[in-house]
DNA sequence: AAACGAGGTTCCT
DNA sequence: AGGAACCTCGTTT
């Protein structure tokens, strides 16, 4: 079930244990737990093979939840529901001691290289994971586009399903699909919010100079 | 600057 | 199976 890979020491280095998503997340526990990121405030979710999901709370665009659940979404209850969305049989239950430890190293740069390789899991469709793979080995402070991305895959011309692979990646910042923008330099879009895409890159640039 | 069509994948019905 | 949705892209108005 998972296949494992390193990433170079430019990156941020994480461990990945690939997961298929055909279950639905059933016979997973979830822990999850809501902190402070320099971003606003962040949900964390894990299971024991690590970080499966990183969003933000006040991400008033988000796509989605408000909509296609007909329920106001906003707020931590909002936050949750994106995740529990992903993985709808997975068992949720909060464990905020658990999860502000991979929170509390994923937001602080100097500690990307102490240690081990930050556990990570990616649980998603085969197509997805390649994605999101791809996502990890761009380094901070660079950047690069769905089309490009979608050629290195071996996938000209699939920029918008890389597109929408990339939208679908659970586990933001940490898997950085900030780091791509469009083919004309452009921020197209970020499921938690332009805004915050181009604070996360500023950010970054400030952090690599 | 905005409108358009083709495009790969996924998730519905 | 069919259709719509998506963090696209290149061309055309």
């Amino acid at each position: 079930m998972a296949d494992l890979f390193e990433v170079s020491k430019r990156v941020f280095p994480v461990r990945c244990a690939a997961l298929s998503s055909a279950d639905a997340g059933a016979g997973l526990t979830f822990r999850f737990g809501f902190h402070p990121s320099p971003f606003g405030e962040a949900i964390a979710v894990e299971t024991a093979a690590g970080l499966a999901g990183l969003g933000w709370v006040d991400a008033k665009d988000r796509a989605g939840t408000a909509a296609t659940t007909g329920k106001a979404a906003g707020g931590r209850d909002g936050a949750l529901a994106d995740m529990t969305r992903r993985w709808p049989r997975g068992l949720f239950v909060e464990d905020v001691a658990r999860t502000a430890r991979l929170v509390a190293r994923a937001f602080d740069p100097g500690t990307w290289h102490a240690g081990p390789p930050l556990p990570v899991t990616l649980i998603g469709t085969p197509f997805e994971i390649e994605v999101w793979q791809a996502l990890t080995l761009i380094p901070p402070g660079e950047t690069t586009t769905y089309g490009v991305l979608a050629q290195r895959l071996g996938r000209p011309g699939g920029a918008r399903a890389v597109g929408a692979a990339v939208g679908r990646n659970p586990v933001s910042f940490v898997v950085p699909c900030h780091r791509v923008v469009g083919a004309s330099g452009a921020l197209t879009g970020y499921h938690w919010g332009i805004g915050r895409k181009s604070a996360i890159l500023a950010w970054e640039a400030q952090q690599t100079s």
